[in-house]
DNA sequence: ATGTATGCAAACCGTTTGCATCAGC
DNA sequence: GCTGATGCAAACGGTTTGCATACAT
């Protein structure tokens, strides 16, 4: 998926911005990256392209693509930003803190708990992508097996 | 809520470790806050006692605290990481981007979802304490109140 | 007495910012 | 040509680390 799909010119126009190389490259390095990415692979994707280019220009162009809602912004509790080209519906993740495996999840689920909160609490959710760590089924099923007695199991 | 309440000091014995003047200070600093607490908080509120502490004591111990069990540890999206003292049942918090106010959460409707994800996904959710951003009551009615037509709502 | 925890200071890493130059519109 | 974007480099803030000393056990 490109981000020729969409109109990103446009709306950079609209909202009095220009369009230029960089930005294009910068926005084409987060679709190329398919799910999530970080400034350190966006970078270094759109210097392939272009030596030139600044982190300073991607730090710059990806906070206005999430101010246009072109990408997404998630945190990834590594301190690190990740992002991730903003598509029609959205999704979360999954991420095992064993093995760092990522599995995209529909949004149904986290919508129901949204809704509930609004309903509760009156509190409108606008956390548009939510990460969530835990174990994977293939780490889960590792753990079920009889451990070795090195360690005794502490979380 | 004291931390007295709780046996944390065998806690850090059974786990090989010391239990010393600075670690008390820093978990009463933890429990004072009440709710969710940042670094600098912490080490205000323990500097008090001892203004020779150090910030890098304080990081170690909250790392102590959280590998053992004692201390929760959540991302507040500001960059910086929020501590609380881990009670009997697990909680969430909702925060409004607009006035930055928090509001505590029961575990009821997360753990509806995390069981769904178990369900459907396999995956086993070990994130202990969610935060999610949003818009609160009070800020949603100010919003819905016909604007003055300075500048067009943008963020 | 032993070995861990502390304080100090400097490094680290991701991110932000000031400023002169360059380029889109 | 005017205004905003870029590149460069330095600053910034939260966090981590190396090391000598102090202290809990």
């Amino acid at each position: 998926m490109s981000h020729e799909s969409m109109n990103w010119e446009q709306v950079l126009w609209a909202a009095g911005h220009r369009v230029t190389p960089q930005r294009a490259r910068i926005l084409d390095a987060v679709c190329a990256a398919g799910g999530h990415t970080t400034l350190g692979e966006i970078y270094a994707r759109a210097s392939r392209d272009d030596a030139a280019i600044d982190r300073s220009t991607v730090y710059r162009a990806l906070h206005l693509f999430v101010e246009l809602g072109l990408v997404f912004a998630a945190d990834t509790g590594d301190g690190e930003t990740a992002y991730e080209i903003r598509r029609p519906q959205p999704h979360h993740h999954l991420v095992c803190r064993r093995c760092g495996a990522e599995q995209e999840i529909d949004d149904a689920v986290v919508r129901a708990m949204t809704r509930e909160i609004a309903r509760r609490h009156a509190f409108h959710v606008t956390t548009g992508h939510l990460v969530l760590f835990g174990t994977c089924a293939r780490c889960q099923a590792r753990e079920a097996t009889p451990s070795p007695p090195t360690t005794s199991g502490s979380g």
